[in-house]
DNA sequence: AAGTGGTCTAGACCACCGC
DNA sequence: CGGTGGTCTAGACCACTTT
């Protein structure tokens, strides 16, 4: 009914001397802001001019923040209204990270196995989907992942070679994307293809569920910053134990 | 290895009477331009200023459509390189559109079935996800969908009584996000949850499947501009006949 | 009418890249 | 080094929404 507050956020501090560009420096403080709850859903923001004003930015700085936040889904804006917190239905961004960040971001402790990690001469199929020529070598890759000891994901990599090197231990600490981060390749674009079907005999066994469970059946290539292929993977994961989340802003 | 041409973008035409935004103007010259193959993947843009010269814009402008194609992944944009037309690896934006609009944009011709269309108080655990007092009431819509005869999905969704009226004929005509954006109601932020399970024997008549036969499930929530809920989505669809698709971006 | 975000301009300097 | 995109400024005017 009533105004639901009024932010101030003029106590901000923006270090003009970081390398980290101002406005990103604007979109992380506001969303640990609103994380910590110091910015409550509803509460509604001083206008653009004003919080430039505060914060010392120009408008369009200022605006660069916000529209990256309103992307995020973490704030809406309306012409003639003004800027207010989303509501807090859930805001788990859409993003390219790796399941193995998803749950260590809840606090769980996944553990991963690889189960093969080899150079292989690329099936017809693969190679064209990564958009490689046929028999070039690519790395495969398989691991399973349990969570408090139950599989959750038997994962298949394909990777062009050069990108990992002999790295199989370290894909037991951290996840494939981490590990290609760490190497300077950033996936930009990815083309993911979900569906679902019955667990073979060799599949049950490795997921611990019986023959003819559901498996939720997830294809993915993915491209960085200049369309090179970076990965394909076919990841399988028993139904009963896993879902895929998403978060989709409509711009 | 040599230059793979030189766009000139210079005979984009811009009405600069239009109501239509200048930048949006130029994301959709260029849009059509590479869905036209007249600009082809690899080609390299010329440079910002030189562009925004050429077309009477200034550089911020023009960096405004060029940040938006960017985004949509039809544009790739390095520091010290250039601007390139991307690869052609698919370019399906991951959006809120339906199932219906995918599958009329590639000539396919679905047609709908409406098994239920009435007022119900919402259950609490649908109240609790929609954001609305348990027992309000809502609007229960349940359609099947076929496809060449053949079903593709079981589509079950509460709306918030209000938002449509006696509209189940044209529910048969037309998608329920249409059916919504006619009524000046536009989904903005979407939360997903995709799995999969086995048919039941009623899941499978409708869906003519047999009993035990893999479903894909979505579950979705949708609110507006102003975070207010719009709908609640649950969708099965025989994974045998059916997949989502996405392209995931990252920013 | 008042207030808000939406669009647009014309510059400036910086950081990164390949040569 | 020269060329590119990345960031930032200080304004201006417009369109929409509510009072």
């Amino acid at each position: 009914m009533s105004d639901t507050g009024q932010a101030v956020l003029a106590d901000l501090i923006l270090d003009r001397e970081s390398p980290v560009p101002l406005y990103h420096q604007v979109v992380s403080r506001i969303e640990s802001a609103i994380e910590r709850g110091e910015l409550q859903p509803g509460v509604r923001l001083d206008n653009e001019v004003e919080i430039a004003r505060q914060l010392g930015l120009s408008r369009p700085t200022l605006r660069m923040a916000i529209a990256r936040l309103v992307d995020k889904g973490l704030l809406i804006r309306r012409r003639g209204l003004g800027t207010v917190v989303a509501p807090a239905h859930v805001r788990r961004p859409f993003a390219l990270t790796s399941l193995y960040d998803d749950l260590v971001a809840v606090g769980r402790r996944p553990v991963t196995r690889v189960l093969g990690f080899k150079s292989v001469p690329a099936p017809e199929e693969i190679a064209r989907e990564l958009t490689v020529q046929p028999g070039t070598r690519l790395l495969f890759i398989r691991r399973l992942r349990l969570i408090e000891g139950e599989p959750i994901a038997v994962m298949t990599n394909y990777l062009p070679e050069g990108l990992l090197r002999a790295e199989a231990p370290e894909l037991e600490e951290s996840g494939l994307y981490r590990l290609l981060r760490r190497r300077g390749i950033q996936p930009r674009i990815a083309n993911q293809t979900v569906s679902a079907r019955l667990a073979s005999a060799a599949e049950a066994r490795l997921l611990s569920v019986r023959r003819g469970a559901p498996l939720l059946t997830m294809r993915r290539t993915a491209f960085d910053d200049a369309g090179r292929p970076v990965e394909l993977g076919i990841h399988i994961y028993p139904a009963e134990r896993y879902s895929l989340e998403m978060t989709v802003v409509r711009h």
